[in-house]
DNA sequence: ACCTGAACACCGTTCAAGT
DNA sequence: ACCTGAACACCGTTCAAGT
């Protein structure tokens, strides 16, 4: 029988094609089958599957990085967010995952020094630097993790989605839900990146110091 | 053989009190064991696990408006926030499980539209007041679902954990890493209700309309 | 040294058989 | 009408047996 040769960065290679193609549904018996071995062999090079997608994390972290623009620091910091905000779409799992574990990893150090200095350069000392960090992560990830379910669903669907949601807030009866029939066309309205790009933008504003 | 009496309600009930004791770890078996009865009999009353864990979300959102102090628009709006991301805290999969569906369910619905009526008080328009809310959603639960794994912990080694991520950080090279090891004592300083306060406040610094 | 394959524990879910 | 219990599919993981 032709045992396969695997070795740890063909695995996560294939692991990240995978979680990105199938996001949470990513399966260690789907991986097997792709990288044409048994399943159970990958446990030879990797602890387990929380450690692999740990692995795969870092990777996605460390490509948010390539090809970044020059500009002013929230042109910067407003890129850095919408990246990673489309990272952990595609694979929410991977928030909580990355999430327990102290944050060692290149990728996703490269891009904490990254954003730390452009909040420096901003005018904000460590402390609130870091602050400001923290913040924009919660925010950036979190919304991927709200917005995951929706996102994974096709355009035309996705859409059909949010219409009937708006159309559930402007069924409200006026009288007892006032201001969400008032809102109801905006509920919901646009793309979940539109509304995402809304709310960083205002954390900006409020994030920027005083002058 | 003493064949249990079940209802809807009392499964709910038991379904609330079992994810609030055990959040992620929520398993019909044990929900079964829990109400005396076979696990399978929970199907009669329940189409599946995702619709009873809504029917939880939406228990758990309407708790969120009991006993609501006065105040100006601004610290209504931070209560519920804190509330919102403390109930997602213990159960982060109901996130997802609630964000999938219309909101039709009369809790959510109570909070949204007190949250858009305390927007509307803060003088935003219904546009501005949607587009508001959603950014408060996304930083409130989203920080949750970022937060969950390690507020799970004991708080002695959550507190742990937090340390060793500081000292990661402040173990990084300077050369290579000089934001971060500036950083490196105030990055997962204090409890993570801290840092979610002081994000929610920046957010609100920057929603609140230009006067 | 590394892979295979049987096996196990766990979990959501279905369905025929009971009362 | 409602519950029980066997059964199934699926998934992560372990481990003895192969080469």
């Amino acid at each position: 029988v032709g045992a396969k040769r695997l070795d740890r960065e063909q695995i996560v290679d294939a692991a990240t094609e995978l979680v990105a193609s199938v996001g949470e549904r990513f399966t260690l018996a789907e991986l097997g089958r792709r990288l044409g071995a048994d399943p159970t062999a990958i446990y030879r090079h990797v602890r387990d599957k929380s450690e692999l997608l740990r692995a795969v994390g870092d990777r996605l972290h460390a490509e948010l990085m390539v090809g970044l623009p020059r500009g002013d620091w929230r042109s910067i910091v407003t890129i850095l967010c919408h990246r990673l905000r489309n990272a952990h779409l595609v694979a929410p799992s991977l928030a909580a995952t990355v999430r327990s574990e102290p944050p060692r990893q290149p990728g996703e150090l490269a891009l904490t020094e990254r954003l730390l200095s452009e909040l420096g350069r901003a005018g904000l000392d460590p402390h609130d630097a870091a602050r400001a960090y923290h913040a924009l992560i919660e925010l950036a990830v979190g919304s991927a993790a709200l917005d995951a379910s929706v996102a994974a669903l096709a355009p035309e669907e996705r859409e059909r989605t949010y219409a009937s949601w708006r159309r559930a807030y402007a069924n409200l009866d006026p009288a007892q839900y006032p201001a969400s029939t008032a809102a109801a066309a905006a509920l919901y309205a646009g793309t979940a990146d539109d509304r995402f790009a809304y709310a960083l933008d205002r954390l900006l504003d409020g994030i920027r110091p005083a002058v």
